[in-house]
DNA sequence: CGGGTTTGACCTGCGC
DNA sequence: GCGCAGGTCAAACCCG
């Protein structure tokens, strides 16, 4: 089976990608997370529109780019939920769908699974990675939808300190519109 | 043998 | 308080 590889840059909540079509994303399933659509050697046409809030029912053709700030101050706890009676506080998000027969794609990082689990309305499981990376937190999760099983929705959560472990070829540009889209 | 996967148990947050 | 769902842990297992 082909491996579309996905990359997804260290420092920078943002990515490129070697044949991707950016667009779009329905906001019902991961609340408070920053959201793209990579459309891997798919037929979709590039970023569509960005705004900053989505109220878009699942099955329609979305417009986003949602940050959020709000979500996780700085980014960077992720200790243990102490045992003080502190907020939990979560990284912030960011959800990749991708259009792609492999649910695991490549991105240049090393993951270990640590977990999977049925979801509800959904009849594909969710799968849990992190980084293998020595002192690398991040984490992803991977869930393909019930509604289209030939997209999978994968979301981020924090960033890697480490670059990716395997060379970067381009999609500065995407990674550069993204950028600029987020700033608006 | 080391690293990754599987899978059931456990923990936690949230809505009712 | 209870039940449910999401998220994580960790032991067992698999594979190169």
């Amino acid at each position: 089976m082909e491996n579309y590889p996905l990359r997804f840059p260290s420092q920078q909540p943002s990515a490129s990608f070697t044949t991707p079509c950016l667009s779009i994303f329905p906001a019902d399933m991961i609340d408070g997370t920053q959201v793209f659509d990579t459309f891997q050697g798919g037929n979709s046409a590039g970023i569509l529109g960005l705004k900053d809030e989505v109220e878009v029912p699942t099955s329609q053709v979305y417009g986003t780019c949602q940050l959020m700030e709000s979500f996780a101050g700085s980014g960077e706890n992720d200790e243990k939920p102490s045992t003080k009676k502190e907020k939990k506080v979560r990284k912030p998000r960011y959800a990749f769908r991708t259009r792609s027969q492999v649910d695991v794609l490549d991105d240049g990082y090393r993951w270990r699974k640590y977990g999977q689990k049925a979801v509800k309305n959904n009849r594909f499981p969710r799968s849990y990675y992190k980084c293998t990376h020595q002192g690398c937190n991040v984490k992803k999760q991977v869930q393909r939808l019930s509604g289209d099983e030939g997209i999978v929705v994968t979301t981020y959560e924090g960033v890697h300190t480490h670059p990716t472990e395997k060379p970067h070829d381009n999609f500065q540009d995407i990674l550069n519109q993204m950028q600029m889209y987020s700033n608006f």
